[in-house]
DNA sequence: GTATTACCTACTTTTGCGGTAGGTTTATTG
DNA sequence: CAATAAACCTACCGCAAAAGTAGGTAATAC
């Protein structure tokens, strides 16, 4: 259907809501799904894939919550699509561990997927969640 | 998973075939399934498509089959996909006839989807099928 | 009129997405 | 220490869309 889903989308928001509050502290999953609309149950799956990828922190117990482990300006939109879409690759055969396809070979449209999956990473890599974030505002509690 | 399902590949995949053996008179499906692979049912289901959008055209009886409607340069990637992918939208809500996003006036992922959707419609409307055509051989029976 | 072909409608199967349920561990607070 | 609040973990469900199948009808050539 739509090339990014539910799941990159949501992730995507959720980095970007982090980021507007990184000053506030380890922040509970239970405000972010709120924040942005997502049931708790399924913003925490999504949580967990960030957080093994060490994109996010989580503190457990009172007080806790997650936190980014970089600034903004470090997350590219490419490294957080790639780990909730499973796969960005254009067709089958170019996905990881992808069986070797017998007609590569006498591929009219091999170059054409390649040169797709180029053009995608290439875009997604130049823009960072910094990019996307609100700009600061009166009233915002930034430090910087 | 993949961007690109079986059917928008299987497609490209025959119109490139059907322009290799262009000079051919009228193909039958029976031919170009064996050709490429596919079973001739499913590949009848993406032939019409192809037919009800004037990309080729079907004539019945025998002797009949199908030829294209117009030469290969003048059929770009991005005219098959669109047909045979349903969609091309980067996400759900940028699909044509999605409900109008409640969210969309604060949502700070809205240009990245619009952009990625210029990139992708750039590069698939920058190749045509004749790109794509296996370099003509000693041994074509072209007649240009 | 028979063979051959496209054309049409409807069905089945499979897969992955989106979402849910319930329990376990870790930390803070009083 | 008990209670609470949070992340963390495993497993499961429902459904829509993708992929593929079946069987028949209409047109054309010989």
């Amino acid at each position: 259907m739509a090339i990014i889903s539910t799941k990159g989308r949501y992730a995507l928001r959720v980095m970007i809501d982090m980021a507007e509050h990184r000053r506030d502290g380890y922040i509970p999953l239970k405000e972010i799904a709120q924040r942005q609309e997502i049931s708790e149950k399924y913003l925490e799956s999504i949580l967990k894939t960030l957080v093994r990828a060490r994109l996010l922190t989580g503190l457990r117990g009172k007080g806790g919550g997650y936190r980014l482990t970089r600034e903004p300006s470090l997350y590219t939109v490419g490294e957080i699509l790639r780990l909730t879409e499973d796969s960005l690759a254009p067709v089958a055969c170019l996905e990881a561990g992808a069986p070797p396809c017998p007609r590569a070979g006498e591929c009219r449209t091999l170059k054409l997927w390649k040169g797709l999956n180029d053009v995608l990473n290439g875009y997604f890599d130049s823009v960072t969640v910094a990019d996307l974030m609100a700009p600061a505002q009166a009233g915002d509690n930034y430090i910087i």
